[in-house]
DNA sequence: AAGTGGTCTAGACCACTAT
DNA sequence: TAGTGGTCTAGACCACTTG
């Protein structure tokens, strides 16, 4: 098999396909009839193995770019390149919000340290009462309010001193600087409500607006709950959209 | 390397081993430290190769019940083992009832042929006024009403006669029996709503309450718009919950 | 240092689809 | 029936974590 100017050996290549091949989709480059090339003849042009292009393209399939079809080929879904969102990979606010569109931005509420709530303790395995850390923020699409944020989390994890000044980033940054941990996963239940009145006027919606509630707990390793959070999502303005596949 | 009583070589090896290995997580089988044996002493064991043992892997990291570490090893998610629903992954509406707990059931409201709406027939790529089958539906929990769902299908994918008693089915089964026809994706774009009083009284909720709106299309294959729906659902009687993996 | 999961290759065979 | 994607193997090397 021979090397390929394209391909930098150094790291991840079925990464490097992933991107050459995905940024060629965008670019228009198999413009033609909408039909990649065989995996045999991706392999032979990228210089490397089937199974890496496989690799990549089962990257792309996830990612609904494309289709692929036993004893046929694998064919580029248009519809979906413009796609935006897929509610399951929403992983920070500030890049769904851009994503959708618009610029995003925060703006810091409060920050300050209380006992946990029956519920909140619940959540993050500790004794109710003992001292955590809540935060609340608002994040912006543009001009408009579209999430208001309350976060809560043990002392116990966080290792700095914070000031209202740290709270413009997202949550895993966040986590990251100032707990020196990493989510692994989070658990998000999904609500339909209609906000109390504060909640509303944060939101610049009057109090009959339903909006969505995100209930969520954060896990970093070994299953240890590090945040909990409640959020309100006014729908109206940044789109929630879920792509479902059969298959 | 030598064959396996537990595999069955005629079909997808990997498949049997996912299946087997599922089975034993759930039945505390690797209950020790809740870590599982090495990818090379599971291979050895099942006698498959490496790679396959890690496509099964895969799958059920993806399903959450597992997590890798490199240099250290698998971990079982004791949390997430009865974790209900990826809502990237509710295909049919009867079987997420029935993984929350309930015995699910639907009740056929009308099926009547009519003109498509200025927005059925944009989202059907029909021209509007083209006559569509309407379908209404509404699916229980248990004997609660849960979701109320209005089908709108193109005249033309249709390929036999309809009647009532054929509604008592899921949308993709229904397609694979009336139009010969199997659904490759949908998009599914989620609100918050309060419902107009019809649907309220349908669903037996007071008309303040708010619940999901859940519209989507749904796509065959080269793209071909299949259905259009309109499904409200009570998200106070079986919940939404969505995991969202970091990294 | 030993053992783990992560990546990659080369080659084989199978199942399916178009024509 | 030729060509496509789907599956599987055996073996190699790397990156990382833990003792």
């Amino acid at each position: 098999m021979k090397p390929n100017l394209l391909i930098e050996r150094p790291k991840p290549i079925a990464e490097q396909v992933l991107n050459i091949i995905r940024t060629r989709i965008y670019d228009g480059y198999y413009d033609a009839d909408k039909r990649l090339p065989s995996e045999n003849d991706l392999a032979g042009e990228l210089g490397v193995s089937r199974a890496t292009i496989r690799s990549a393209l089962t990257t792309l399939e996830a990612e609904l770019l494309i289709t692929r079809r036993q004893g046929d080929g694998t064919y580029i879904n248009d519809r979906l390149l413009n796609t935006t969102n897929n509610l399951g990979k929403i992983l920070e606010f500030t890049k769904h919000i851009e994503a959708s569109g618009y610029a995003s931005s925060i703006k810091p509420l409060y920050l300050n340290r209380r006992e946990a709530t029956q519920v909140e303790a619940e959540a993050l395995q500790i004794e109710p009462g003992e001292i955590i850390l809540a935060i609340g923020r608002l994040f912006y699409a543009d001009q408009f309010p579209v999430i208001l944020s309350h976060n809560t989390i043990p002392l116990h994890v966080l290792n700095k001193e914070i000031t209202m000044a740290d709270l413009d980033q997202s949550l895993p940054l966040f986590f990251k600087r100032f707990c020196n941990m990493i989510f692994t996963y989070g658990l998000t239940d999904l609500q339909s409500v209609i906000p109390d009145g504060e909640t509303s006027q944060l939101l610049e919606l009057d109090d009959t607006t339903p909006v969505m509630l995100f209930t969520e707990v954060f896990f970093g390793k070994n299953d240890l709950p590090l945040a909990y959070a409640v959020n309100y999502y006014n729908d109206k303005k940044v789109s929630l959209r879920v792509a479902r596949l059969f298959m």
